[in-house]
DNA sequence: ATAATATAGTTGTTAAGACAACTGAGGTGA
DNA sequence: TCACCTCAGTTGTCTTAACAACTATATTAT
């Protein structure tokens, strides 16, 4: 079988990814936050009082890893957990004052990383890209 | 500004190659082998006794990083460490005869889960795909 | 030749991903 | 009601990623 591994669409989605990831790391490094902590406060400031497992669902990753990175923002007082006020079971995450100030610091520098990152490249190009990429995802079972 | 997680380059990114990673890493699952594990036997398939430096350079990985894949490959008797034959301070990576029989095993495997992932994709379109990721590869700096 | 610098490899720490296993609360059916 | 199952959240383990700091050897520049 002859397969380069350098030429592999899985070796190059996943170096890209990794950097692409890292230099958000460190964009955001003034800040203290990481790429899946800044993927949640995405979505809280989209909706507040979601529950660890919607915000889990959300961003594609597994309930104790997205516990974990809760366990963070709370440390860091960008979120606080509330009871959930019909199911003693679950919890609502709202943001914290910092946790909204972080809003205008941040998203300007990932969309800057994106503009840095697609630089040469025609939007129907990334735009395909990104269809790609989901039948992909859907692809995969 | 106005910035949508779900729909961003970088989100997409980053859920299609979590999803394939650990993909392989479940067909993999038999022989023991992690996606980076993988990674490094490739390189040392196609050229033995590169050194890990050389290695952690293919796989786009830190030295650190490249120095504890290799710790559990040695582990697993898959790889041995010989000593560089003038530069001490380094070693050769070479193949165990079991590091050489999975080659058989996970080629076709890999190449069987990259066809599933891009079933219903032109051929032309992967091509591009390829072509664009090494291309925000090199964007970032 | 010696001092300064660079390089190969190693160790430790923190964050994250996959997975198994667990607790406690909610829901369902006999 | 009670047994069963489901679901939210939690804890622990192993592997990986980024990074800083370190040792030992090699290279270079004076």
């Amino acid at each position: 079988m002859d397969f380069k591994l350098e030429d592999s669409l899985g070796f190059i989605l996943s170096k890209t990814n990794t950097k692409l990831k890292n230099k958000l790391l460190q964009r955001f490094n003034e800040y203290n936050v990481t790429p899946e902590q800044w993927s949640v406060l995405n979505c809280l400031w989209t909706q507040e009082g979601l529950s660890p497992k919607e915000l889990a669902d959300m961003i594609f990753k597994d309930k104790p890893n997205t516990n974990r990175i809760l366990e963070k923002l709370q440390t860091k007082e960008l979120i606080v957990r509330k009871p959930h006020p019909v199911d003693r079971r679950a919890y609502q995450i709202f943001l914290t004052n910092r946790g909204w100030a972080l809003k205008d610091e941040l998203v300007p520098k990932a969309i800057q990383l994106l503009e840095e990152a697609t630089q040469g490249i025609e939007k129907q190009k990334i735009a395909e890209m990104i269809k790609l990429l989901n039948q992909m995802y859907d692809n995969i079972n």
